[in-house]
Formats: C-alpha cells, structure tokens, sequence
DNA sequence: GTTGCAGTTGCAGTATGTGCAACGTGCGTT
DNA sequence: AACGCACGTTGCACATACTGCAACTGCAAC
C-alpha cells in the first residue's frame, strides 16, 4: 500500500463532511501543512477537489462524473431498471436496488411514486446494514467466513424496538433469510416503515443484487406489504433470467 | 505535485471506461505491474476501486458515497430544488441546473417530467459546454481572461449545423448572453431540442449557477419556449434571491 | 505602519515508491 | 492427466520522489 496515495485518499471523506482549509486538511492528516498542501494540489489537478473562493477546499464536480459513469457500468442496474418501474407502476411503492460490495451496501436505484424528483438523493448511500431486507439478502449469501467476520465487525445502532440488537441475531437472521429466498424489515430502521425483498442471482446462483418494496404502515400493513410478495419476487426472478441469459456483455 | 497520487487518480478515469486488469492498467500508466498492484490496493482499500470475480477492476461504491456526500453539501441546489419543481410542475417540460467548476460545466440538478425515473442518469454528466444554455450563462460571467483562455482551450464538435463552430462564435456568443442576461441553445446539441437558460447569481452578483428549461420542438416551438422565459428567469430569481438572502449557512 | 495569520516555496535527508526477477496459481490445451 | 502459458503476487536493492523544516509572501486587522 502507498503511504502518499492512502494519504491522499483520506482527504476525500474528510472534504465530504464540508469544506476545510489546508491547516485543517493538515491536522486531521498529521502530516506538514505543505504535505497537505501537495496532496491537495494533486487531488485539485484530478477535479476530485475544487478550492472555493474562501480558499478552503471541498470535493470536486469530478467525482460526481465519475460516480455517474461507474453507476452506467453496472450491468445489472441497466437490466433492472424497467422491471422496478414495471413493478412501481403495478403497486405504486418505493422500489430499491442494491448490491454488495466489500462489507457496504448499497443503493444503487430506487424509483420512488410520490416524490419522482426526489429519488437520486438517495441513490449511492451505504444501506443500513443491520436491519435491511435488501442488506439481508446480500449478505445471507456470503460465504460463511465471510458473513461471519462482516457480521461480527459491524455496529448494531438501536433505530427502533425492533432493530437487529448484535452480531448473533444478525447471523440466525440471515440464516432465516438464506433458506426461506425472502427477507423483512418491519419498522428495523423507521418505526413506520415496512419492507419485504427478494433477491437477485446470476448464471452462477449467487446472489448478486436485491430488491425491495418499502411503504408506511399508514398506508399499507405489513400483512398487505407480504401480499405482495409474489409480485416482487417475480420481479427479481425476471431481472435474474434476464442477468443470466444474456451473459456477453459487450466487453471493451 | 505528488506523482505517486497523480498516477492512482489516473486510475480512475480509466477504470471509468470499463473494467481493467492489472496488466491493462500498468500499461496505460506507463508503469510496472508491481507499482500498478500497490496503487491499486490502495485504491481499493479506499473503497475506490472494486476487484470483480474474474479479478478485473472496476469503479468502487464508495465513490457513489462521495458523490452522494457532494451533492448534498451544494448549498445552490438545496435551495434550487423546491424552485425547480415548481416551474417544471407548471410548464411540464425539463428543467436543469448547473454549476461551473475549473473549465468544466456540470449538471447537478434535473427534473423531468416525462421520465421521472430516468432522471439521476443524467446528474453528474458533464454538459456539452459549447452550446448549452446553461454553460453559455455561466461561462458569460467568468473574468474576461478566464473565458477567453476557456473558450480557448474547448473543443467544437459539430453536434449539428447550428452547433457553435469555434471558439471567436463562442466568445460573441456570450457577450450576448452576458449582456442580455439570459441564453439559449436552438437545436445546437441535438437537431430537435430547443433550450433557453437564466443565471442564478449570489449576493455579490455573480452568476453561481444556472437553470434552463428544454423541450423537442416537435412539442413546443422555439417561440412557445421563449414565452416561458418570464416564468424561468421569475424562478432564477428567486432562487437568486433565496441564495443570497440567506447567507448564514451552518458553518462548521 | 505594524502585527499576525494562512498559504506558499526551496531545500536537504531519507523514508518511500519503483522496477526487476523469481515465484505462485489458475486455466485452457494437447 | 500433465503440461504450458498468462497473469497476479512477492521480496529486495536502488534511487527517486516525498517529507518536514524554516523562511518568505500576501493579505487583513488593528
């Protein structure tokens, strides 16, 4: 691993939590203010930061192209796409698409009936991971070695009564999920909120996505969210027949 | 500049065209397999990068958190949002919004109405500066010397005939809009789409965004749209003035 | 005019990144 | 089944390029 590149890189989710100057960026990196000030003329050379007129840094519009074009690279969120807005469309909830990567998970689309203009605000944030269905799904399918060592790392936040409260729950859950092909999430992460997700297999049968319905309980009681169930499920099997069946990607 | 951090941001962008191996990698830096190896487990470690089953690389999640992370400190768009919303519920047709950052115009903002979904694909795209209405404004109002050396520097690709063709058309191009206070692009990016812009200025005055409104003109004329113009540059106003009016921002 | 602060520059020393060559490992082939 | 190839990985010696220091600049406040 490069001192200089891990140095450089930590900068990126210190800028994220606002705009710092350089004896700032300096300090929380313990190095010399013109280290600091190197690094960050790098960083600014690559648009990853942009210098504000206050002359304190915060992150650049390049980052912003390059997640776009890494969520244009997603093969399976190009597939999945029209069959989350079919199944929108059909019962009029929140849809989510999510994948695991390197013990994070995250959305990766969402289509949302209410609030259209609103959905990408969301989109790219870490899903909370303990309680989830999407998150549950993904990770019931890990390798026992590694779900065990994930599930041991995490925290176990307390958002609701109902929350995942510790590592052993998180693992017998996951195995519930594994072996029933569906997971919940009942008022885990919002008191309110009701959640039922399927997942998503490649050619291989692993699991390589999932997808969710969300909804108030105001609006719509976990019962009826579970009737609905057929309806996601055939939608994450038809998103999975299509991932598998057309395996040639038009590679570069 | 730290060479060490310039080629592993080098990786990005590269990574960003498609999947790499570390052999394809080395050889566009320029370098040797070991030193790509380290930069990129760097990079991974980082969650910028990902390493996919066949051991290829591709662009990581955590750039999708950053990017996520950005938007949501652009004070601009915060305020724009609601804004937006509203003149695209009353005219119906896409609305834009659009920063300028280190000779580079891109879109953070996007309503759509006819394809809500569809929306987020677009953010982060880098505009087609030559000729959109929004590059246009936010271009007009840089210091005569950055534009020129801007304007300069650009490529003109030919998108249509009435793409703009060099940079001395660019250049008269915003002194019109400039002096005029609002843009245009009539079928400059693609044959069919007509696009009028107005600048989002901060209390000092200066243009610090710009929103546009866009529609095929096999729905809306070039004079229909222009017709909007009052309730676009009414809604660039406001914005404005919200922006400038409230300059206490939560600083940290 | 003076003081203080934040950013910037040049430089010497050495920590750190680099290329090399040898080693593993998985996969397709004969 | 054994082989050979291609690609990723490792350890090491060398020297490049990164670091911290200290002095300098520009700017703003008093």
């Amino acid at each position: 691993m490069s001192q200089t590149v891990d140095r450089a890189l930590t900068i990126l989710p210190l800028l994220a939590e606002g705009p710092a100057n350089l004896e700032q960026v300096a300090a929380r990196l313990g190095v010399h203010k013109s280290t600091a000030l190197r690094l960050l003329r790098t960083l600014h050379a690559h648009g990853m930061v942009y210098r504000q007129q206050d002359q304190r840094y915060r992150l650049g519009a390049r980052l912003f192209a390059l997640a776009q074009q890494a969520f244009e690279s997603l093969d399976v969120r190009e597939i999945a796409h029209p069959h989350l807005v079919a199944l929108n469309e059909r019962c009029g909830h929140t849809v989510h698409l999510a994948v695991y990567e390197d013990g994070e998970v995250v959305y990766i689309d969402k289509v949302e009936s209410r609030y259209p203009v609103r959905m990408y605000s969301r989109i790219g944030k870490p899903v909370a991971i303990t309680v989830a269905a999407v998150a549950k799904l993904l990770l019931a399918d890990l390798p026992d070695a590694e779900r065990r060592a994930v599930a041991e790392r995490l925290d176990y936040p307390a958002y609701t009564a109902r929350s995942t409260p510790n590592a052993a729950a998180f693992l017998r859950e996951l195995t519930v999920v594994r072996d029933r092909g569906w997971a919940t999430d009942f008022g885990g992460h919002e008191e309110s909120i009701n959640c039922v997700g399927a997942p998503i297999r490649g050619a291989d049968g692993r699991v390589v996505a999932a997808c969710s319905l969300s909804a108030p309980n105001v609006v719509v009681s976990a019962d009826e969210l579970l009737a609905l169930l057929p309806a996601l499920r055939g939608t994450a099997e038809a998103i999975s027949a299509e991932f598998s069946g057309k395996p040639a990607k038009p590679a570069r």
